[in-house]
RNA sequence: GGAGGGGUUCCCGAGCGGUCAAAGGGAUCAGACUGUAAAUCUGACGGUUCUACCUUCGAAGGUUCGAAUCCUUCCCCCUCCA
């Protein structure tokens, strides 16, 4: 019993809702595996840490011993969920939809275990479903009850317009649960809708209907707003251990406890237990980069993700330079090469204009050194090692 | 089919014949401060051979000593009426 409330506070870590209340409960109790179900565009799948809080949350449910249905929205990505844009999606073709599935697979299996995941098609069971079967399903719904939903019922009021087929994809995404005979879906908070509309289908045909879980939408490194790649605030999973750790340890002390919800897997209560100790004086950095390390290990093992700290480590608070900076070998004109025509030419700045500029702001040194000139001349066969803010670097020779 | 509004530098958005590389905000970058935090403050934010020059204001032409600003044509968005 005692166990059943822990199981069951565990998979509500960090969710928004858990709707019904008691329904989670129940399917727990029945201690049979749980058909636990998410969707996903069939889109290219570049997957960052806002996706992963939803991913994270599957896995919770197979560390309990659940099976995951990992469905591919090959079929509703025709027609995109309705978001406004008023826009059908070009149909991606039969090989597009496996590549990105492939790499879905890549990117969700360093989170997930590939025995306990089933991936699936919804074309599977819609590409047969016919005109005659589209009509039965959408018999099993009213317009009233659509607008409940508050995108459609704030555009309808507002006079904008709601394309019909809009409304084919709650009632598919809804069907793909009766397919799936799901007892449990997830998705991201502005999914509740949908994800209910899934259990009046499978009441209609004669389902015992799924539980529905909806997760928050994870802030992004402004703590502002949701994490987002056309934002720039995201960090993505694929990105070098560096990347992420110094992202990391760039975020807010209030988005870190955030993090540590969603993004955790350590324990409540040991969280608890940091955050109190943080009241009494501990320095929050250093849970920061705890919080870094498991991040990074997670995606790229336990050893790059040490190495990340300590280079980290060694970066910011002892000022040494990186190891493995790109190295670059550049021909003098005379006697010497402009540091500006460098600068520019290692990458550190755009634009010789650039460099112009960073030098003047105090923000360039060579091999240590600010550069306080930009008339610099970098003397042949000399090896310098070029730096342009905090994190920008380069090694220059300069061959006569 | 009819009426009207608009396309400006990464984004939003002012400008409506010279003082415009173009206000203001956001994002970004650099510096200071720090825990590389965050917040804050300061500065930068088209390019170049850099106190000057060159290229930008949907596209192409034109008027003018001079145009993002006026005219012509074209392309593209949006709103309202039917």
């Amino acid at each position: 019993m005692q166990e059943l409330e822990a199981r069951l506070r565990q998979i509500k870590r960090g969710c928004e809702e858990v709707l019904p209340e008691g329904g989670l409960r129940e399917k727990l109790q029945a201690g049979r595996p749980l058909r636990v179900k998410a969707g996903f565009d069939p889109t290219a799948p570049d997957l960052h840490l806002g996706h992963t809080v939803l991913i994270n949350k599957l896995r919770h449910f197979q560390d309990l011993g659940h099976r995951i249905l990992f469905l591919i929205g090959d079929f509703t990505g025709m027609i995109g969920d309705p978001s406004g844009k008023n826009v059908t999606r070009p149909p991606l073709t039969r090989s597009e939809v496996l590549e990105n599935a492939r790499t879905y697979q890549e990117q969700v299996f360093r989170i997930l275990d590939p025995e306990k995941t089933e991936v699936l098609f919804n074309s599977a069971w819609f590409d047969t479903l016919g005109a005659p079967g589209m009509i039965r399903l959408a018999a099993q719904h009213t317009v009233a009850r659509m607008l409940e939903r508050d995108d459609f019922a704030k555009r309808y009021a507002d006079g904008q317009p709601i394309a019909i087929h809009e409304f084919l994809y709650p009632l598919c995404q809804g069907y793909d649960s009766v397919a799936l005979k799901a007892d449990v879906e997830l998705g991201g908070a502005d999914q509740k809708f949908n994800l209910l509309v899934g259990r009046e289908l499978q009441k209609h045909y004669g389902q015992p209907p799924q539980c529905v879980l909806t997760l928050p939408l994870l802030e992004g490194l402004d703590g502002e707003k949701k994490m987002s790649k056309s934002l720039g605030n995201y960090i993505g999973i694929n990105e070098p251990p560096r990347e992420i750790f110094g992202k990391l340890m760039s975020i807010s002390d209030p988005l870190m406890w955030r993090y540590y919800e969603l993004l955790s897997f350590r324990s409540e209560a040991e969280i608890a237990r940091d955050k109190a100790e943080v009241e009494t004086g501990r320095n929050p950095r250093d849970l920061k980069a705890a919080l870094a390390v498991e991040i990074v290990a997670r995606f790229h093992g336990q050893a790059a993700a040490r190495s990340a700290e300590a280079e980290f480590a060694a970066r910011f608070r002892q000022g040494v330079l990186p190891d493995d900076m790109p190295g670059f070998v550049l021909k003098a004109e005379g006697a010497g090469l402009s540091i500006l025509y460098a600068l520019k030419q290692a990458g550190l700045t755009a634009s010789t204009s650039e460099a112009i500029r960073m030098i003047r702001q105090g923000g360039v040194k060579a091999d240590g050194e600010r550069v306080n000139d930009k008339d610099l001349l970098l003397p042949a066969g000399a090896t310098v090692v070029l730096q342009v803010g905090k994190r920008k670097f380069a090694s220059v020779t300069i061959k006569a």
